[in-house]
DNA sequence: GTGGTCTAGACCACT
DNA sequence: GTGGTCTAGACCACC
């Protein structure tokens, strides 16, 4: 099952958002390969009981990152992989998330060690649920 | 001066967040230690030069995370924090940081090693800042 | 008068692709500098007589680029000046544009040196058009 | 051989506007001369093993652009095609692809030397593929 | 059938 | 007041 996506509605991270980081994640992890189709933007609606519109929003996204193509009147399909990002814009993006986990590790006296145990259990387990707090 | 607290005004972060957040620090990196007493309330005021509602929000929220106690009559103290978290407490506070730090991570296409990298320079750079709420 | 929004309706290129462009070029004119506002949302859709979620999608796909940054509650302003695509990447996106270019100069019998003059003679024009053909 | 068509099935570009391509770039780079004869279409649709409506399509938009003439009962010839455009006419045909490149390069932050080497570097790679529509 | 765009109107959260 | 999200339904273009 290469590509299984849920959604959690009423969820502090909007629905949108929840489809784009599972096929983010998904490409990411291999679950799906480039030139792989993705589902259409009514078939995903139905399935996830949304408006078109909403999942049309998550493909948008998608595309404006370059994750994906459209073939207009065939379908959406995963981009080949390739470094969109400079390295400095990528450090930009994750330094918010590095500085609150440093400051919550410090007041709760976790050492790097332990962090570092924490965050490579993390990064196994990541990418099956569909909301991981925004 | 076990205590030296400074504020940036028109910071993204409220005041009253400052507030916390070094004192939160001070207490983790020992620099006031359980029994130590804490400025009153108006004292912080007119030291910062903040209205007395900012200052009392700020210990709202340390009392409220049991980090300080208030003796009446004598003042606020700062409570012996590791009596009051359990270990299994703790990692439940660091987990949505974690995840959410794993999820992008895997989006960016860090690998751990990096990661430790980065997490290791944030926590050494923590802790000098007035403002560091992300 | 830093930013004069115009749109024209029923053009090929969409609206909020003409508002973003627009935007796009006076931040790198920089007829807008990091740190401006830009309208808002709603006063934005009443001057163009445009739907506000129209405006608003502008703004999201300007946001999602790292153009602007919102600080909610208060407006959108424009952000840092900053390199966010790898060099590849930019290459890749002007490629086919620089392709077709050439098919139809040799087409039509335009030299190089030609159409180095021409092409000089439309940046300096470029910026002020609210359509110009997607 | 002044004339060696080759159609890529399955790709983007409509078979008929691979045809168009090749032809109109075998006139513009002296391939084939003004008076030349080109391939019927049945004979064209025989060789590439096409519909000879393909074929018909791609000679009815060259018809169209004046770049060849059919006289009847002989065939399909090469006209003279510096006696069919002005200069304004060139460049108005030219125009818009001038403007939406100059508009992405400025996007972009490419500046004019880098265009223009693009530019030369570009031309000189066109005309040999049989596949160039972007 | 596919994606893309636009409108209209609702609700939320933050300040 | 600000932006953000979602729904509903319409129309277009392409295949």
């Amino acid at each position: 099952m290469p590509l299984n996506l849920t959604i959690k509605t009423g969820s502090p991270t909007p629905i949108y958002r929840q489809i784009v980081d599972q096929i983010c994640f998904a490409a990411a992890t291999g679950a799906i390969q480039p030139g792989d189709a993705v589902p259409s933007v009514r078939g995903l609606a139905e399935k996830l009981v949304i408006n078109p519109n909403t999942a049309a929003r998550a493909y948008a996204e998608l595309r404006g990152q370059g994750l994906i193509e459209s073939q207009p009147g065939r379908g959406m399909f995963l981009s080949d992989r390739r470094d969109i990002l400079t390295k400095a814009e990528r450090v930009r993006r994750i330094r918010p998330l590095l500085t609150a986990l440093a400051r919550q590790a410090v007041m709760l006296r976790f050492g790097p060690d332990e962090l570092h145990k924490m965050i490579d259990r993390e990064i196994k387990a990541v990418g099956q649920r569909p909301d991981c707090g925004g």
